[in-house]
DNA sequence: CTGTTAGCGCATTCAC
DNA sequence: GTGAATGCGCTAACAG
């Protein structure tokens, strides 16, 4: 890395360095215009390139934002990592990735990486987790980013805040109405009193999981019916259709059991997430079941990518590029907390996965 | 931002800076095990965590690798960036993210912030463009790309070199057979030689979509059979819906015109990618249109997320991952040029969307 | 308005 | 093996 430096331009323009970083970068002293043209020409002559690095270090800041995800893969990251992208070019910065598979003591290092870089934010957008396991690690994160956070950085988490967080300033929450959404699109589904609700969800512990299994209880609760079993899998698609397969077995058996019609007894499933849901779907259909005919199924995030499949899966919208701008702004200082911050709602989609009574005639 | 520094924590220990280096970070010249346990402990109760700006500048290597890709909500992309990932995280380096729409321009600016940071290597994931608006464009970053590499930098781009950059070392490419496997998806639905083929493109100039329409006209010229017709449109979903409209509108004509059964002439459409194929497979079902009965369609990628939608899609699969990751080693100097690289390879995936024949029945 | 000076935090020559 | 200098490239106080 042998790049031109600010000296070298700062000679053939004969004027001082720090002429020329007035010059090249915004200073609030505005050099004359004549040497200002000088300047400029000699630094495009040499392919001058700030060094980042060296700015950094001299005015401790680094336009960086860390960007901390499950997945990148996953489409619901990667749709939060969009907004998060876009926001941070509004703000000037570029933005860090790490991935962490939801480990705790990855976030923990990611975190500590982030800070070496001095990033002057960290988004983290994945799931908290309470799950035994984690707690050391949660712990560990925590003073990780309570330090991050007394060193003058800013954190902007999506959803829970991290266990065992203590709240400083620069520590900031966007809440997701998870359990709400949830609970609404229960008191929807609920409609169709025969059905038998089931719950796919993911593992114990993954809040953004027990929100939504928990919202979806309390509506179905408040519409009257009894308590959905909860099967528990990864959050993820195989997850997903191993649930399914599951539940395939569990609905011919229930069956052959009472010889009634299918529409008694029909099953709901709610998965806590569409992938989660497509993977159930795939699983059900894989064993000749039909949907809607033989059970119905709904999940939550309405993947962009997903909105394709067939039938149409019934969904509860998030913003998630909204989510992800807003968790940055919060964090870049870009917007500030409270009455200035338009929290974050989603709305529950009705599609064709879930239509209730008899299956209409066949539509493409 | 005010973190503990190297010369605290060398303070406290009652060592010199240099020594508290030294045992620090892995240097050459190790201390005394005492007196390095000393260092340690007073790094641990001062929650020092090194300025990696600092460290940079010092040593004039940043640990960071850029990557530049168009849309990172983009499946295709997301699976590359997933690579990417892996392998930087291989490298013990962490990884900058840069969108830029496919605009030359944006990409030239994003190679420059990537320099500014002294990124120790640039991987750039989008597909060149060669469209006439984009030629200034293109010798920009062509030039910025250069400059980069002279310096020290190292970049691999996926697919296709820059147009109008010099191979100077330090420069890889990574080649996708894009042209060979879509002629051999050419080949294998050249079987229903009844077929009307249609392929739905993007824009022209875009290299990935020209390869892959060229190699799908050379296989079904190698068949004998005459070329399809060229559709162009965006590369994404929308476009793909866009040209299913259009085509749908042409199938209905082309019924009314011959009364001929519909398996006469029936169409067959290579999407260039997945994500157009589900585009446009959504546009012929809106209007009333069944695949594969009144038309076939493949697509080209085998996106992930994408393979529960049915009918299942026909495709070319593309590893995806092992891209991001290849380009990365070749970049982060963990792979060398020529023999040890194993060349990317794909296959094709023939699905339920391009049964050949009359449709079956139904099948879930 | 311009130039001079002094660090930012660290790695790395050198002497010891 | 350890410590004392020096410089990485730049910005921000100063002075002129």
């Amino acid at each position: 890395m042998v790049a031109s430096t600010l000296a070298e331009v700062a000679r053939l323009a004969g004027v001082s360095p720090a002429t020329a970083s007035r010059v090249l970068n915004g200073s609030a002293r505005k050099p004359g215009e004549d040497i200002a043209e000088r300047v400029r020409r000699a630094a495009e002559s040499l392919g001058y390139i700030p060094n980042a690095q060296a700015q950094g270090l001299a005015k401790s800041s680094s336009g960086l934002i860390g960007l901390i995800v499950h997945d990148i893969a996953d489409p619901y990251f990667a749709a939060i990592a969009r907004g998060v992208q876009e926001a941070a070019r509004e703000q000037g910065r570029m933005v860090l990735l790490a991935t962490t598979a939801g480990a705790p003591v990855d976030e923990r290092e990611a975190v500590a990486a982030f800070a070496a870089r001095r990033a002057d934010a960290i988004v983290i957008a994945g799931s908290r987790s309470a799950r035994p396991g984690d707690k050391d690690g949660n712990l560990e994160l925590a003073a990780e980013l309570d330090r991050y956070c007394r060193n003058g950085g800013q954190v902007a988490v999506v959803g829970h805040a991290v266990v065992g967080a203590s709240a400083s300033d620069g520590y900031h929450v966007v809440p997701v109405p998870n359990e709400e959404l949830a609970a609404g699109l229960a008191t929807e589904l609920a409609a169709s009193r025969d059905d038998r609700f089931v719950i796919i969800g993911g593992p114990e512990g993954l809040f953004t999981s027990d929100d939504r299994i928990r919202g979806f209880q309390r509506g179905l609760a408040s519409a009257g019916l009894p308590a959905a079993e909860v099967i528990r899998t990864d959050f993820n698609r195989s997850g997903g259709f191993e649930a399914g397969m599951a539940l395939a077995a569990q609905i011919k058996a229930s069956r052959t059991a009472d010889t009634a019609r299918a529409d008694t007894g029909r099953f709901c499933v709610f998965a806590v997430n569409d992938v989660m849901a497509i993977g159930a779907a795939a699983a059900l259909r894989s064993e000749g079941l039909h949907i809607p005919r033989d059970a119905t199924i709904a999940g939550f995030d309405d993947i962009e990518t997903l909105r394709d499949f067939r039938p149409a899966l019934s969904t509860v919208h998030l913003p998630l590029e909204e989510i992800g701008r807003q968790a940055t702004r919060r964090a870049g200082g870009t917007l500030e907390d409270g009455a200035a911050a338009p929290p974050i709602t989603g709305h529950v989609i009705l599609r064709r996965s879930t239509v209730s009574g008899p299956a209409p005639e066949r539509i493409t």
